[in-house]
DNA sequence: CCTTTATGCGTACCTCATACGCAAAACCTG
DNA sequence: CAGGTTTTGCGTATGAGGTACGCATAAAGG
């Protein structure tokens, strides 16, 4: 038998205490002082089962995500982009994923099984193993940033709501220097900054789905370009 | 003439400081009784010309980037890749900017400057204003995501250099059930995680030059999708 | 029953950000 | 030049958060 006083909690309970209040109140709400109150223990007793803060981070990192949803039938196109819309969502479900200091490469089993079912799309595709992680971190960095990008603009959007709308399309339309950035002058006063819903969940999707597609079709001519 | 005291200090100054400290000792060290020390203040004293740290931050952000480089001469490709090695170096130079909790779309003048080099790369390329932001976003959030990455790896090896070299590999093998995830398995065993130096510059570089030659090249193929 | 070992947790200490209010300085008016 | 006004400098204080330390407590072994 194990000597000692039996553990009234472990690590797991930690951690899901941790992501319930995560999910509820966002990521900032989590203190240990909060976890521990939350679970009825004293703060310290947390640090028996967790070294400290950060490994509680990570361990949330790994226990929040879920299980990669089984890919669509099609080619390799359809499969990547699918899988990469699925991460999307996932990241959606917890936004404060995004603002967990990541600490190393994955290698949690959630986090693998990702990065499985992103190499199973590319099942069959004439790619050289390191070319396909290539692909797959290129995408993934790719996924991530933008979900990084629509959730700050729509955190600043609920702060204030009311400025948003035609305000940055106009703001920038003062501090651009026709002079000094023709290029940039251009675009504004085509009105790409006016739209009143660039922070829309619609609009950000669609430019996600143009830079899905961009990179995708980057990875087809990789293709061709190899074969012939 | 303006009535009252006559500051001392302002904003700028204080911004420098705080950047010369995240230079020397990281984000970590920018606290503000640090920057008013080190300028010769009393803490409470930057209150006057900063609203919170947060707009501290914010101004660190724009006035710590650097002016975008010359593009090189060339077609839209090469200045664009040039484009984006250049935000990747000068993000580098400061990889404190990547902890700086973003708040919002830009607006300083540096990084407007960067904006209008990004879509100065791509005057004459046959492409809608909208399309061209959306090609100059995904790039970038491509570069910060790869600059995060390397970041993140290069932290962790400075925190335990000995581990990482073959350890990871090893790590994943073991991992890996083959049964539960046999794309994953097989890329595993082609060893391609197995290099004594994944986070070595070199071996970064190119794995950044690959997803860059990606996007690049799906960013090709859609404008040649377009003319025909 | 006493020793060993591991856990629960109260106390205490630091570091930070920041609200508040007073004092000092510079300008304006009469 | 005296008082009023305005703005800055900053000392004090508060409260949150992470965590080191050490003792009390419980469980197993001898």
């Amino acid at each position: 038998m194990k000597r000692g006083r039996k553990p009234t909690i472990d690590a797991a309970d930690i951690t899901r205490a941790a992501i319930a209040i995560a999910d509820a109140e966002g990521l900032a709400a989590v203190s240990m002082a909060r976890v521990a109150q939350e679970m009825g223990n004293a703060t310290m007793a947390l640090y028996r089962h967790v070294k400290n803060k950060d490994e509680l981070l990570a361990l949330m990192w790994d226990a929040a995500m879920e299980e990669p949803p089984p890919l669509p039938d099609g080619e390799w196109r359809d499969k990547l982009g699918f899988w990469a819309r699925a991460v999307l969502t996932a990241i959606r479900r917890r936004p404060w994923f995004l603002q967990i200091p990541v600490s190393g490469p994955p290698s949690g089993p959630k986090n693998l099984a990702w990065l499985d079912s992103a190499l199973t799309a590319l099942e069959g595709v004439p790619l050289e193993p390191g070319e396909k992680i290539g692909v797959v971190m290129g995408l993934s960095t790719f996924v991530q940033g933008e979900a990084r990008l629509s959730f700050t603009l729509s955190q600043g959007f609920e702060e204030d709501p009311a400025q948003f709308n035609h305000q940055y399309g106009q703001k920038l339309r003062e501090v651009v220097d026709p002079r000094r950035m023709p290029a940039l002058a251009k675009v504004v006063e085509a009105g790409v900054f006016d739209l009143d819903d660039v922070l829309d969940v619609e609009d950000l999707g669609a430019d996600f789905d143009f830079g899905l597609h961009l990179f995708l079709e980057g990875v087809a001519a990789h293709i061709d370009g190899k074969s012939t």
